[in-house]
DNA sequence: ATGGCCTGCAACGCAGGA
C-alpha cells in the first residue's frame, strides 16, 4: 500500500495539481488537509474520474479534510469522540484492513494566543483517541498537518525558531504524546536527508532559499512499521506554478 | 529593522495560515 498525506491549501485551487500527482503516484490512499470547502462543493466528480473513492468533511473557508482512496473505506468517523469542535480537522475510516487518520492540527499562531491552547487541547485529546484506535485497530495510520516540528533536524534554523510556534518545547511534548499512544513518525524509520522539510513560506523566496520546516507527517502503529519500506517526501509540487506551501509525505507498506 | 505571500470572503481590507 502507497499511503500519502498533503496539505493542498485549497482544493478549489490545487485540483489540477492533485489529480496530475493521483495519475502520477497512483497512491492508494491519499489525507487531504486544508480542503476549505463546504461538503457540496466538494469536486466529487472530478476525483471519481481520476479513479479515486472520497470521504471528505469540511466547512466554508478554513480547514477541512479528506481521504481519497481506490478502494471503499467502512466505519467512517468525522469527529474526536467526545470532544466537540466545530472545526473540520479530523477524518477516519477503514481501508483494506488499515484505520487511516487524517489529521489536520491546528496552527496555533503563537505560543501566547488563544490558539495555542486550543491547539494543545485538541492534542490531548487526540492523543487519548489514538491510543484507543491504536488497540481497537491494531494496523493504524496517522497523516497529516501536525503543524509541529518534532526536533532541530526538522527546522533550517533552530535558533530563530527556538521557543516559536510549531517548534515550542509544549508542542513537540505533545507529539512525543502522541507517539507514546503506540505510533512512530514513518520518517525516521529510515536515513533522511539534512535538510528534509514540507513546508516552506510563501514568502522570502522560502523555498529556494532552503527555509523550510517538516511539519506534515505520517506516523504508524508497530503493527505497520515492520511493513514499511520507505518514507519519502515530493518537492515536486511545490516546484511547480501556484503550488500548496506544503509538499505531499509518501510511505511505502508492504503487503 | 521590517516585512515580505497566498486564499477566501466580500469588500476595495481583513482573518488566517505557519
Amino acid at each position: 500500500m502507497r499511503l500519502a498525506t498533503w496539505n493542498v491549501n485549497s482544493l478549489k485551487v490545487r485540483l489540477p495539481q492533485v489529480v496530475d500527482w493521483l495519475a502520477a503516484q497512483q497512491p492508494d490512499v491519499l489525507c487531504l488537509q486544508e480542503t476549505k470547502l463546504e461538503d457540496e462543493r466538494f469536486p466529487l466528480d472530478e476525483i471519481r474520474a481520476t479513479g479515486y473513492q472520497a470521504l471528505y468533511s469540511g466547512q466554508k473557508t478554513y480547514n477541512g479534510v479528506a481521504i481519497l482512496s481506490k478502494t471503499a473505506a467502512a466505519d467512517v468517523v468525522v469527529e474526536i469522540p467526545d470532544y466537540p469542535d466545530a472545526q473540520k480537522r479530523v477524518l477516519a475510516a477503514s481501508v483494506a484492513g488499515t484505520r487511516v487518520i487524517c489529521l489536520y492540527v491546528p496552527n496555533g499562531q503563537s505560543v501566547h494566543s488563544d490558539k495555542f491552547r486550543y491547539k494543545l487541547d485538541w492534542l490531548a485529546a487526540v492523543a487519548a483517541w489514538l491510543a484507543r484506535e491504536v488497540t481497537a485497530h491494531g494496523k493504524v495510520a496517522v497523516a497529516g498537518d501536525f503543524n509541529i516540528a518534532p526536533d532541530e533536524r526538522d527546522v533550517h534554523d533552530p535558533k530563530a525558531w527556538e521557543g516559536q510556534v510549531l517548534c515550542s518545547a509544549p508542542e513537540r511534548k505533545a507529539f512525543q504524546a502522541l507517539l507514546a499512544a503506540g505510533l512512530k513518525d514513518s520518517f525516521r524509520l529510515f536515513e533522511q536527508p539534512a535538510g528534509s522539510f514540507t513546508w516552506w513560506d510563501y514568502r522570502m523566496n522560502a523555498y529556494k532559499r532552503k527555509m523550510g520546516l517538516r511539519i506534515d507527517h505520517i506516523l504508524l502503529s508497530n503493527a505497520l512499521t515492520g511493513a514499511c519500506r520507505s518514507c519519502t517526501i515530493d518537492v515536486n509540487p511545490r516546484q511547480s506554478e501556484r503550488p500548496s506551501d506544503h509538499a505531499p509525505v509518501i510511505v511505502e507498506l508492504a503487503d
